[in-house]
DNA sequence: AAAACACGCAACCGCCTTAAC
DNA sequence: AGTTAAGGCGGTTGCGTGTTT
């Protein structure tokens, strides 16, 4: 069943007699959202390829399935996504990998689509800057310790949580373990190391030797940040990150240790006389390498 | 002001699975 | 059991737009 699509760069809708038949491509016109829309709400969906063309739609069964389910269903969702939407890709994906589908059926009104366009905009532009790979335990580290419990902050400071002041180690994942209870479930909750399954840990009073290594909390400088779902959180997350990482005090004034993939970089940056006072800025370190 | 660059996102591609025959 | 078409999914592309130089 050949068919002749028409250029995607093309997207002229007056056709020549000649292009009758062909396929088109590329951006929909309102007049074609209009022509599915009105036929699917008349028929119902399904049946892609039949629709298309009783709906006189000049396009493939799968892009009139597209369009319908990623743009024009009536429940998607448009916007930013919200703190709690980004930790649950999070922490899907921790588990789940890259089953964008499987994920987005716990986000009701979000796409594929969108989770998948999220994940590679956002998430891996920050590994990328922390010059690791979206599947590295450093990243995982910055993603489980880090922007996660960043993330829980600021649904409960959206909440109004009065103990969101106290923004250790500690209270961001007790709070993440509240808020990722409560916010879906799982039906195959089966990771042991999720970040998740670890806040549920925590819940039952584990938690600071399981996720800070020992008994000690992280004092984590507040930013004066908003408590909106917007913002770059996972920038100051990365800094947080390698504050953390670096061999800054704790409150009671122990160390903490240097993971092994960034022992080299520390030492690196002890070499030149760096020390993390000064690393706030992820531009540093890049020049620094 | 204009060119270069970066980013976000809609849409397409190709592969795999499933269902119908 | 084999074939074929449709649906579903993850990966990728390319365009529009905003930002930086």
């Amino acid at each position: 069943m050949d068919v002749v699509l028409q250029s995607r760069s093309s997207n002229s809708m007056a056709a020549e007699p000649e292009e009758e038949t062909e396929l088109r491509r590329g951006p929909w016109t309102v007049d074609e959202d209009l022509t599915l829309i009105n036929y699917i709400a008349d028929h119902g969906e399904g049946r892609w390829n039949a629709l298309a063309r009783a709906a006189g739609l000049r396009r493939t069964g799968k892009s009139c399935r597209l369009r319908w389910l990623n743009y024009l269903r009536p429940d998607v969702k448009r916007g930013n996504f919200t703190a709690d939407e980004q930790l649950l890709i999070l922490d899907l994906h921790s588990r789940w990998g890259n089953r964008w589908s499987k994920i987005a059926q716990h986000l009701p009104g979000r796409t594929d689509n969108e989770i998948k366009n999220y994940w590679r905009t956002r998430v891996q532009k920050h590994a990328k800057q922390l010059n690791c790979d979206v599947g590295s335990a450093t990243f995982k580290d910055a993603m489980r310790y880090l922007w996660m419990p960043r993330l829980v902050e600021r649904i409960h400071a959206a909440a109004g949580d009065p103990t969101i002041g106290d923004t250790s180690c500690a209270s961001g994942v007790r709070s993440m373990a509240t808020t990722a209870a409560t916010a879906t479930t799982y039906p195959e909750n089966n990771s042991a190391a999720s970040a998740v399954t670890t806040s549920r840990s925590a819940s039952s009073g584990s938690f600071t030797s399981e996720l800070c290594g020992e008994e000690k909390n992280l004092h984590v400088h507040g930013s004066g940040e908003k408590t909106t779902s917007g913002g770059d959180w996972m920038q100051e997350a990365d800094q947080e990150f390698w504050a953390m990482h670096m061999q800054i005090q704790p409150e009671d004034g122990g160390l903490f240790h240097v993971d092994h993939e960034l022992s080299g970089w520390v030492q690196g940056f002890s070499d030149v006389g760096v020390s993390a006072d000064n690393l706030w800025s992820l531009e540093d370190i890049w020049k620094m390498q």
